[in-house]
DNA sequence: ACTCTTGCCCAAAACGTTTTGGGTGATTAC
DNA sequence: GTAATCACCCAAAACGTTTTGGGCAAGAGT
């Protein structure tokens, strides 16, 4: 058994010849190692788990202006293959229904988790590996994480605003306390006070889709010394917002230039196309599962950007 | 350890003090059973595979035009763990190099398998449960499937042309020989015997694209006698077609009518819109894993249609 | 001639559950 | 008063691997 065992895995020292007897035999007769055995054997299953924080709060999984996470999913499950890994896509496992196989997985990827995440208190208690895809804010010293560089993506879109003649910029930001909305707040309030500005920053619910847009819409037109730019992070937001200032005569780009954080069906196909930073969530994702096999193979974490995005320049930011 | 055992599954008979006394003593020692162990012995992991198949012949993944997949991967999650099952992503386990975990999985749902479907063979062989959405046409006698009502959409669909003034309805199939396309041009088929008209059947293969669109818009433009009307099952094509035909002055729906069979990003953000049918992804992953779950239980498989569709009409096909 | 490596193989223990097959004392049936 | 039935609990086996700790030749060093 034990040079079976070793022949099949690679991992002991057997004659070249038995390993090619061995890996024969097994094959005529059909033979595979049962996972499940050597999980308990080795305490290794060989999975690794998704877990898509945002989606936790929205109603479950929507499609619509959540394909970052899809396209997030898809390449992280492709990529987890690749390093021989299966992916289990989880939701909250605090929950107290989650199938105990939940915490059976070999490690964890946990996309944007929230400020002081329960999910990372359990895992850490659990003992099982974990890797945030940006960082838990209230955790500043742990260091398992990659996210996009949201200081220079963030500055790139204010560079570009102000170059297509942008005098005055807000930001509009979610309401979750995550990693994302936090650095591209802060990377802003940098960028105004080097120019003296005062900032402006409107808040909205992730959740609240396009008609939060549209109330962000609406804080704008009552504003005496309206912007004439707007930094919106969800790409739901930034339709809905150059919608509702459509309706009373405001026009994208005219009268508004608008930028959304994050690429998503309705910035692509909006009347005008809505210029957008793509994420790029598949080399996040591969970057992610990458790291975090690294990690249970015994390296240490260490935090790092995965990616600088990628800015789609389209009609909302660009004057002829 | 079998009253903990019994106690904690409530399997066998255990004195309700006891129980309860187990449950308090486990909670405050933190226990929690090992699933890879208890998998071990009960021959159950608590963990279903999904392969969505048609993305194995895609370049893995893409998100444009594919929402229906990722719609899919979501609910199925979700789904199972109601059913208190992790899902896994898989692609083709076929391949050597798949890990050996994905073959530990309880159950397979397989998205349109193609014609004698080799994931099928090999999961038959290892004796892995497995449901497939969509049948396996090389297997008529295989039970366990789960599928749209493709003959009633087909129909409403072909109605709902004819209804709207179309003279000659033509079809634009994909290339897969997948249950989908085969039904729905069966389908076809006799709705145009039943009328006496001649089938005209275009095919592009799906993983074309647009592109592949303007090429059955080349096509119908060559024609002399040209229908008035396409029923087009992928939305990517009917994109495509349609853009295609409006280049040279053929205008939808005034010139053509438009239905594409499956709702994408494409198909909304069309101008016009594009009718479509939504497959309800969301449905049919709901339904494929509650059946797969009930054949893990024992229960025998019988094949059934698991949505009706929801056809939403939008500006391709009606005239004002 | 003797130890010491080295290369290879093997028996047995271990992983943490579930399941099997009793076992015990209390209650009920005759 | 004995047997049968229950309700409950327990010891030990089993699941299929990996790992540990030798063991046995053959060659190398002295």
């Amino acid at each position: 058994m034990t040079t079976v065992s070793h022949a099949l895995s690679g991992k002991g020292i057997v004659a070249e010849s038995t390993r090619a007897r061995v890996i024969d035999t097994a094959r005529r007769l059909r033979y595979r190692p049962n996972a499940v055995a050597s999980g308990l054997r080795s305490n290794r299953l060989g999975i690794l788990a998704l877990v898509l924080r945002p989606l936790d709060t929205l109603e479950s999984f929507q499609p619509e202006g959540v394909d970052y996470f899809l396209r997030f999913a898809g390449a992280a499950s492709l990529s987890a293959l690749e390093h021989g890994y299966g992916l289990m896509l989880l939701s909250d496992p605090t929950l107290p229904e989650t199938p105990s196989v939940a915490l059976a997985a070999d490690g964890f990827i946990i996309t944007e988790p929230v400020e002081n995440d329960p999910v990372i208190d359990l895992l850490q208690t659990e003992g099982i590996p974990l890797l945030t895809v940006g960082k838990d804010l209230g955790r500043p010293s742990y260091d398992a994480w990659i996210e996009p560089n949201t200081a220079k993506i963030t500055r790139q879109v204010l560079h570009h605003l102000e170059e297509n003649g942008a005098r005055r910029v807000a930001i509009a930001v979610g309401t979750d306390r995550n990693s994302w909305n936090i650095s591209s707040e802060a990377s802003y309030r940098e960028w105004c006070s080097e120019r003296g500005q005062e900032p402006l920053i409107l808040a909205q619910r992730e959740t609240s889709g396009t008609a939060g847009g549209r109330a962000i819409g609406e804080e704008l037109l009552g504003m005496a010394d309206r912007p004439d730019a707007v930094y919106c992070l969800t790409g739901r937001h930034a339709a809905g917002l150059m919608a509702r200032l459509a309706e009373s005569g405001v026009g994208t780009p005219d009268d508004m230039l608008l930028v959304a954080g994050s690429d998503s069906e309705q910035t692509r196909n909006s009347v005008p196309p809505i210029s957008a930073v793509d994420l790029e969530p598949e080399v996040l994702a591969r970057a992610a599962v990458a790291a975090l096999v690294k990690q249970l193979g015994g390296e240490p974490a260490s935090g790092q950007a995965g990616t600088d995005g990628r800015f789609i320049i389209r009609g909302s930011s660009t004057r002829l």
